[in-house]
DNA sequence: ACCTGAACACCGTTCAAGT
DNA sequence: ACCTGAACACCGTTCAAGT
């Protein structure tokens, strides 16, 4: 009988780095510097190696940030405790996956890098699709209902993303400000009418309330 | 009396290329070959100039990717008659904005690069804002609903964009498709259960369907 | 006023070689 | 097996000078 389990012979040199170095040294950067700080040489250089012993442990940059992407739903997407009602279910789990990402700008690099579908967060759509189901959709319009629900999530996370890039770095008015103020009140006179209250409006936070609407139309009868 | 419009004298040498032909020529590059291909020195040699010439033109390459998007509207976003119905009148505007979008697809990296509000989409945003308001919104509730419905469009364009990409380059499976299929169906009952249809119901284009719930759901009492 | 050339300070990735 | 050095083929932008 050959031995059984013995360690395997690892023939060449040791390693010196491992990938879950390398992902942890990617996120100090990208928390300290933001995402676009994140350069494999850069990178290399904190790690005290070279650009190309970083190819030994991802397969590019992109594969790198999908590993960062897990690793930061994996430390802080937790389950809490969801209501039992199914609606509310659905809110507070679209709620919940909504406010990690949000607390994470860089997210939105990724976002667009790759589809999102840490393993973490899987916890999240199976809470989201039961719970619709369980309010009586069949399970293809639960499905489409996830989808909504996230294309809403996706796309409040990107705009206000981008919006919140756009202010720090810059005093001249924004190009929607310039657009707000050269509004013709005869040709567009219902903006003309919120001009002056477009910003503070949509600076307010009412993702959980449009989430709620969403929800309820998706839900409603017919 | 001193003479009047007279030719502003020009001093210096007569341009040679100018901002139209830049971006006229950018749109070229990015139609045949994608917005990752569109770069300084790739428009320059394209142009015939060198790449500081354009600098005379655009400020940076961020302000020539908004004049893209704003000559891009202004070429194919059309006022269409929309229905008399305000709620109707909603969807179509909407509708029509997202088919707008989703026929460009560079437009992600712009998307998430500014804000969008070409001027040719105000006249759109002015619709929705204006028949959620003759639906019985307050104008402030029409904001944020023109908000969320926006959130949802910008979503489905940047989940759907990335997602395609990721389908051209590579044979491997993704990394949902993985997901699915190492899927513990004690755990993620409800996704178990529809792993196999996942991606077909995915495929399908339910954008109106969700914009239609939405918008319901926005003008539902309460 | 407009354009050019050279330079600065970078990128991600491949390839061939070393240990 | 893992790491290194050098190179390839690029970037956006600034600066100083030319016409």
């Amino acid at each position: 009988m050959p031995q059984t389990s013995a360690p395997r012979k690892t023939l060449g040199r040791p390693p010196r780095i491992s990938r879950e170095e390398v992902v942890t040294t990617a996120r100090r950067i990208v928390d300290a510097e933001g995402v676009h700080r994140l350069t494999m040489r850069r990178l290399a250089t904190e790690i005290g190696s070279t650009p190309m012993a970083l190819y030994h442990h991802v397969r590019n940059k992109e594969e790198l940030l999908v590993l960062l992407l897990d690793d930061y739903a994996a430390r802080t997407l937790h389950r809490p405790e969801l209501p039992a009602q199914p609606r509310e279910r659905v809110i507070a789990a679209a709620a919940t996956i909504h406010e990690a990402l949000a607390a994470c700008p860089w997210i939105v690099e990724v976002l667009t890098a790759d589809d999102l579908m840490a393993t973490s967060a899987l916890w999240f759509v199976e809470q989201i699709v039961d719970g619709l189901i369980e309010c009586g959709l069949p399970s293809e319009r639960a499905v489409h209902g996830y989808r909504a629900i996230w294309y809403y999530t996706a796309g409040e996370i990107v705009v206000r993303a981008t919006a919140g890039r756009r202010r720090t770095d810059d005093t001249r008015p924004t190009y929607r400000e310039q657009v707000f103020t050269d509004l013709d009140p005869t040709e567009l006179p219902r903006l003309a009418q919120v001009a002056d209250h477009w910003s503070s409006l949509t600076a307010e936070d009412t993702y959980v309330d449009g989430l709620r609407a969403l929800v309820d139309g998706l839900l409603a009868p017919r």
